[in-house]
RNA sequence: GUCCCCAUCGUCUAGUCUGGUCCAGGACAACAGAUUUUCGAUCUGUCGACAGGGGUUCAAAUCCCCUUGGGGACGCCA
């Protein structure tokens, strides 16, 4: 049976490049019906947080990645330094002090024969000896990792390429300790625009930063498993379980990949497009309640309506916060550049003043009727269409950019439309000169 | 500085192992057109790459070498 492990350390979020091998760790792990086991590095006491081993589990929980079994190195102190012990004893390791240090057998190469990189040969002379136990006795990573991953049974490391150069340290080790190497599978680094190493400095790294923004996990993973992996086909839409079923270390990149934010936002449009409405309410009530545009109680056939309206034109569930903004809250800001071009003319008072009167007459206020009714009214008053729609978009959402008209008055209500026209009409009669003061309406 | 990894459109990539079907395919982005009451979505199209140089071969994106470029590692961090 294949085991396999992710072990990230609780010293920061699970990032962008962790969730990656997490999630290839996993594929592997599921693709061949092996284990998955998460272990938690935290030797170093100092730098490892509480908050950070929740903040990881919760994003790869979050994500889809479930595990067989968790461990956490700090637990297994006495197995590093019982191994370490034995080293001592057999004369392939060094006292100074508490420290035990590892002498690396100087005459031998080592041969790494990776999965995806095929043979890779290191010279002794260019590896320092290596410190196993520190002096105040805790052990140190490229112990810990290769004692956990000989004893836990792992059989295939993949991780990310970083860690090449730890490889043959590990391998001195697992010969010295008389374990048996597993396989090794080095994946490619995901790099930020400027092809450096992702950073802070790049923007939201964390895994949790997107699930905040609101990114479906479905899309997240879709886009991850695509950076440094494809199935030899066009195809990049994935449910989890095809990717399962698809994945395969040969078909891992060796190159290193650009994060790339307008793939991800397209990915995730592409799973918005095709979620069911109940669910993206579900997904969306809280934000709109952090935003204060909902309350406890709200009106479900209407905002499944509204979502549905949207579908097709957000990208992430904050942008549609942002995009339905003007649905939600009483004062709405006007963009300067659409009042002028659409609320400056002289007849725009009128033409509005006319629509508003025909929207209070308006029953049912559905969408057919409101414009069956305002398609008449633009003929009595012997105006193009635009004339009236134009500035009624700007009138009632503050700026030239929404779905269609009549489907936003329908879900805006017949009250609010009709009080947000005569308003701007009033502004525009008595105080012609300031429409950068139309705002609060 | 030393060692290691990598190298196809701006980006993600197919093709490289098993040379010919590739004057290099798909997707994102960009741009243009169609559609539309605006935007978006959609459809159609356009732009756009085998880093350079040597070999090997009848034939090279594919194999070999060098150069260049990029990345990573050289912690009593993980």
């Amino acid at each position: 049976m294949t085991v396999v492990r992710f072990a990230p350390s609780p010293t920061g979020n699970l990032h962008i490049g962790g969730a990656r091998t997490g999630l290839f760790n996993w594929l592997y792990a599921r693709n061949t019906k092996g284990k998955f086991i998460l272990r938690i590095e935290d030797t170093d006491i100092n730098r490892s947080r509480q908050e950070y081993v929740d903040e990881i589990l919760g994003s790869l929980s979050w994500l889809g990645l479930n595990w067989d079994e968790l461990h956490f190195q700090s637990k297994r102190f006495d197995l590093y330094r019982e191994h370490a012990e034995k080293l001592v004893a057999a004369g392939k390791a060094r006292r100074e002090g508490e420290a035990v240090i590892f002498d690396i057998p100087r005459e031998e190469s080592v041969k790494i024969y990776d999965v995806i990189h095929g043979e890779i040969v290191i010279e002794a002379e260019h590896i320092k000896d290596q410190v196993l136990l520190k002096s105040d006795g805790s052990p140190t990573y490229n112990f810990c990792c290769v004692i956990d991953d000989a004893l836990m049974g792992v059989t295939h490391i993949i991780r990310g390429d970083d860690h090449i150069a730890n490889t043959p340290k590990q391998l001195m080790l697992y010969d010295a300790l008389g374990f048996k190497p597993p396989k090794f599978a080095h994946i490619p680094m995901i790099l930020g625009e400027d092809k450096s190493r992702m950073s802070k400095r790049h923007g939201a790294t964390a895994i949790s930063d997107y699930r905040r923004q609101g990114f479906l996990p479905e899309a997240m993973v879709n886009y991850l498993v695509l950076l440094g992996w494809n199935p030899g086909t066009n195809k990049e839409l994935f449910t989890l379980a095809q990717i399962v079923k698809d994945f395969s270390l040969k078909r891992v990149n060796k190159t290193a990949a650009v994060f790339d934010m307008d793939r991800l936002r397209w990915m995730n449009s592409q799973y918005i497009k095709t979620t069911e409405v109940e669910k993206l309410t579900e997904l969306l009530v809280p934000y709109l309640r952090q935003a204060g545009y909902l309350g406890q109680e709200y009106d479900a056939a209407w905002l499944g309506g509204l979502i549905k309206l949207y579908q097709t034109r957000f990208q992430t569930l904050e942008h549609f916060v942002e995009l339905t903004g003007f649905f939600f809250k009483d004062a709405i800001a006007y963009d300067q550049a659409a009042v002028e071009q659409h609320l400056s003319a002289p007849a725009v008072a009128d033409y509005l003043a006319a629509l508003a009167d025909m929207l209070r007459q308006t029953e049912p206020f559905d969408i057919a009727t409101i414009e069956q009714n305002a398609r008449q009214l633009v003929e009595r008053l012997g105006v193009k269409t635009g004339d009236i729609i134009h500035p009624a978009r700007v009138a009632l959402t503050g700026g030239t950019v929404s779905p269609g008209i009549f489907e936003v008055m329908s879900f805006m209500g017949k009250e609010c439309c009709v009080r947000r026209l005569e308003t701007v009409v009033k502004k525009i009669r008595t105080r012609t000169q300031l429409f950068d003061k139309l705002e609060g309406i």
